[in-house]
DNA sequence: CTGTTAGCGCCTTCAT
DNA sequence: ATGAAGGCGCTAACAG
């Protein structure tokens, strides 16, 4: 910026008037300093700017994991909301890792950024992410909630969705349901089981633990636990999956074992009504949810002070074939 | 850091050196200015570091679409490498629009990255990457190469992948075999018909211009384009879908049709294998494009100012039933 | 081992 | 409308 002021003979200051376009310059001055701007092929240095001004013009996103479609999908519709409010974006992925997540959280705080959209890995210090409340950085958890800290939330109504898919295979006239989620530590495996259990209460059946498989859908001999599920004296005649990953291997479980059992998946997936039978599911929309937190943080950081926001998305029922199988 | 300074009545420097911990400070005064840096809830502000050292620590990522698989896993195994090298990522999508793109380059350029790695989007001018090499801002080339810039790239075998696919094809007896590819515009699309063509014609099989499709997948007219193809006085008994894109909306329109015509896909997606009956794909690694181009480009800051290197991954054939089925 | 000085590139304040 | 001076928070280069 000293080279331009020097070759448009005016000073430091008057070309950063040129540069910002805010304050008026004589238009003489204003043609020597772009000419000398690009003949220099000058830009303007962010870094200092922004050291300067005290704002970086970036977002922090921390999920789970980016090559996950839920997240992938998420972080693409925060993208596009930061990129319209031109703010770049710090994606990672804290891969359950708390320890990690700590560590991210700190590090993209270090650079500066002007708000973090985090999905909390559970059994983070809640203290890591108050100091960032504190330190004037707006805060918006998505699809799980803040843990002691008092911050907007975008969540999915897991526990509505899970007993819509519930009602539905009830309303097909199946009473023996069973459920199969993820690990119980996790916030949103621990919502969609208690949905399944005030669904069945509602419907005045009985709650039997042995329908009930919470296990890592990843973990190989989460498929015998499963198997084992199936061959007990008095099976289950559906199944409720508690996520996506659930589900494929359901579809996958029941296809090696040709049974024909009704299958209502929690979170839709590429590709489930082109199988057979085309699998029924209760769908989230990630791309609103991670649209909905962008949207929240930019407008706190357009100086919305108002009582903190707590949203949650509904989750859609779509009967597809698999849900709509008559009990055996 | 002045007040950390006061507080522990040592020197700016002495907290500095503490904090970094490069150089020796006695064990006393340590000791004082730790004290004094949790008392004041003290962190290092990365910016100003930054603008001093001139590096970010952060490299930039941009892509053609963050929701599309194949990118979100090559972006997720760039983020891993990066975090390996205590680096930032900064993660952008294109979405196929060269003026957003070019935008995106002098965006992240501006913000001080250390590197970055792009999937140039059709039609940018050249002139907006050049600049960043010259700016000292390493670059290295994903999935597409490089337009009039000379840099690293790290790219699929296209030709050779789908020429495997083809010549699985014509192993199983087929003569008659169409090429569905997406928009001919596309990089990788061009790549892909050559290799199909080429196959072809070192099998002595003549070229037949009413077996290519070339249109975008997503496209509504692109499906009856496709049932075109299929409904022509000497149709194809086999077809090599150009994509993910393709072979997914290939098997919804064969499986409304009712038709059993044999079926290779370019790229492998979830769940092909789960599809009745399953999809045999040559597969890409996506995952290893985006580690080996990472690998790359900390490579190059670490200071390795050898010839460019132009790395070439291989696609592999995996039949998994429908590319087995005979001719008809 | 420790402190002082200067400056990264820019913007803000206050004069003119 | 313009310019000079000062400082954002930190570290490199040099003294001691």
């Amino acid at each position: 910026m000293n080279d331009v002021a020097k070759l448009a003979d005016v000073s430091l200051k008057t070309v950063s008037r040129v540069v910002n376009g805010t304050e008026s310059v004589s238009a003489a001055k204003a043609v020597r300093v772009e000419a000398a701007i690009r003949e220099l092929g000058f830009r303007r240095n962010e870094q200092a700017r922004q050291l300067r001004q005290g704002t970086t013009a970036t977002i922090g996103l921390i999920i789970e994991d980016l090559a996950d479609p839920f997240y992938s999908t998420l972080a693409r519709a925060v993208e596009e909301v930061a990129h319209a409010h031109h703010h770049a974006l710090l994606v990672s992925s804290s891969a359950e890792d708390p320890r990690r997540a700590e560590e991210l959280v700190r590090s993209l705080s270090g650079r500066g950024i002007d708000g973090l959209i985090i999905t909390p890995a559970e059994g983070m210090d809640p203290r890591v992410l108050a100091a960032e409340g504190e330190a004037g950085c707006s805060l918006v958890f998505v699809d799980r909630p803040s843990v002691d800290v008092d911050a907007d939330t975008v969540l999915v109504d897991n526990r509505g969705g899970t007993a819509a898919g519930v009602r539905h295979l009830l309303a097909g006239g199946h009473r023996r349901i069973a459920f199969v989620g993820d690990t119980a530590s996790l916030y949103t495996a621990q919502e969609r089981r208690i949905g399944y259990l005030e669904a069945l209460e509602t419907a005045g059946i009985e709650r039997d633990d042995n329908l009930v498989l919470m296990a890592n859908p990843a973990a190989p001999e989460s498929g015998e636990a499963f198997l084992a599920l199936l061959d007990q004296a008095d099976p289950p005649t559906a199944i409720l999956a508690g996520n996506n990953r659930w589900s494929v291997r359901v579809v996958r479980l029941l296809r090696q074992r040709g049974i024909g059992v009704a299958l209502v998946g929690f979170d839709d997936f590429e590709l489930a009504d082109a199988l057979e039978p085309p699998v029924s599911v209760v769908a989230q929309d990630p791309a609103a949810v991670g649209r909905l937190a962008a949207e929240l943080l930019f407008s706190r950081l357009a100086g919305d002070t108002g009582p903190r926001q707590h949203i949650q998305l509904g989750a859609t029922l779509i009967p597809r074939g698999s849900g709509e199988r008559a009990p055996r």
